[in-house]
DNA sequence: GTTAGACATGTTCTGATAGACATGTAAATC
DNA sequence: GATTTACATGTCTATCAGAACATGTCTAAC
C-alpha cells in the first residue's frame, strides 16, 4: 500500500486537498500509480485518524486542506529509508510481449507502432514536467535536483520502451523458423 | 486482469498442470505480473468453465494437466491484436523516488546502490533466460524469435533503471540550492 | 519403515482497487 | 436569470490480489 506514503509525500511537500491530491497524483505519478479519487479520500481519513497529517477548513467552501505532522513526516523518512522494498512492476505489456509469436507479423508491427508513439509520449510527458519544474511552473520550494533525478529515472524507463518497440518494429518481422508441425494460429491450414 | 491471458497464453504454447503455471509464471514474468497459485488455481476453474481451456487428468497423482481450446486460441489472438491496452506501470521505487529530496544524502547513495544491484541481476536474469531458450533448454517448440524480442524489452527496461541508478548515485549528493526557510527534514534544527 | 523434500491442489480471509453512484458550490459565460 | 464548467467531497459495491491456512502424494535418502 504505497499510495498511503505517496500521499503523506505530497503533503510534506506542501499542504494540499484531496482534490489537489487527486490531481497532482494523476499528474506526477500518471501511469506509474494509479489512484482514484474514491481511494484517495479513504486514505486521507486513514492518514488523518493515525495522525500522519491534520486538517484545516479553508474558504467559503468546505474546502479541507491537509498538512503533514511530525509523526507523518518521521514516518514518511521510515519509509524512504527502508531497505527491503517491493520492486514489483506490474506490466501488462511486457505479459502481452511474450505472446507475440500468435500475432501475424502485420499486427505485430502495428502494435509494436502503437506502442512505440505511447512510450514516446510518456518520455515526452516526463521530460516536459522536468522543463516546467526548471521554469518555476510549480510553485517551486524545495523539490528541483531529487525531482531531476526521478524524472529522468522515468524518461529512461520509457525511452528504453520506445527505443525497443522501434526496434523490435524493423527487427522482427516474425519469419524465425517454425519446428515442424508447429503452425503459427494465424497460418492457412495445411492442405490435406 | 491479464493473468487470465497469460495463462491461455502459457497454456497455448503447451499443456501445463497448476503446478506447471505456477512455476513458470515466476519464472518468466517474475516481478512484471507476480501471481501466486492461489490466483492462478481460481483462474484455471473459471478459463475451463468458460470453456477456453480443457483438463486432462494424468498419471497416478492426481496431476490435472490444461489444454488449450480452439475457443480459447481464439480469445488469444483477439486478447493480442487489441489496440486499446492498459499501460499502466505500477511501480512503487518510481513513486518512492519522487521524494529523495527528504533523504540525506547518505541514506540516498546507499539506497541507489541497491536499486542498481538489483535491476542489474533483473536484467542480468532476462538476459540469461534468453540464452538458455537459445541453448534450447526449454524444450524449444515455437518460442524463438518473439521470446527475443520480449527479453530484449524486459533487458532494457531494468537496464535502463539500473543506468539510472549509478547515473544517480555519482549525479547528486542532493547538494541543490535550497531556498530560504526551507531545511531538509534531515537537518540540525536552526539555533534559535 | 520413516522421514524429508519436492510435487500438487485447493480454500479462506483480508485488504486494495476501480467503477458507479451521489451531492453540492463557485465562477464564468450566455 | 440560466446554464455550463470546474471545483470539491464523499459512499457503495464488485472484483482482484496476497497471505495464510489446509491437505495430500511421490521419491529418494537414511
Amino acid at each position: 500500500m504505497s499510495l498511503r506514503h505517496a500521499l503523506l509525500g505530497l503533503i510534506t511537500d506542501e499542504p494540499a486537498s484531496g482534490w489537489d491530491l487527486t490531481n497532482r497524483c494523476a499528474e506526477i505519478f500518471g501511469p506509474v500509480w494509479p489512484a482514484g479519487h474514491p481511494q484517495i479520500y479513504g486514505e486521507l481519513s486513514r492518514l488523518t485518524a493515525d495522525g500522519l497529517i491534520e486538517v484545516d477548513h479553508e474558504g467559503p467552501r468546505r474546502r479541507k486542506v491537509y498538512r503533514v505532522t511530525d509523526t507523518g513526516t518521521a514516518e514518511l523518512r521510515r519509509w524512504l529509508a527502508q531497505t527491503d522494498t517491493d520492486h514489483t512492476m506490474r506490466f501488462e505489456p511486457l505479459v502481452r510481449a511474450f505472446f507475440f509469436q500468435h500475432m501475424t507479423p502485420g499486427d505485430l508491427t502495428g502494435h509494436l507502432g502503437r506502442e512505440a508513439r505511447y512510450y514516446r509520449e510518456q518520455a515526452d510527458k516526463y521530460r516536459e514536467l522536468a522543463a516546467a519544474k526548471d521554469r518555476g511552473d510549480y510553485g517551486d520550494s524545495p523539490r528541483t535536483h531529487a525531482m531531476r533525478i526521478t524524472v529522468e529515472a522515468a524518461v529512461r524507463l520509457f525511452g528504453a520502451l520506445a527505443d525497443w518497440a522501434e526496434w523490435a518494429q524493423t527487427a522482427t518481422p516474425l519469419t524465425a523458423p517454425r519446428a515442424e508441425g508447429d503452425r503459427h494460429p494465424a497460418d492457412p491450414p495445411p492442405p490435406e
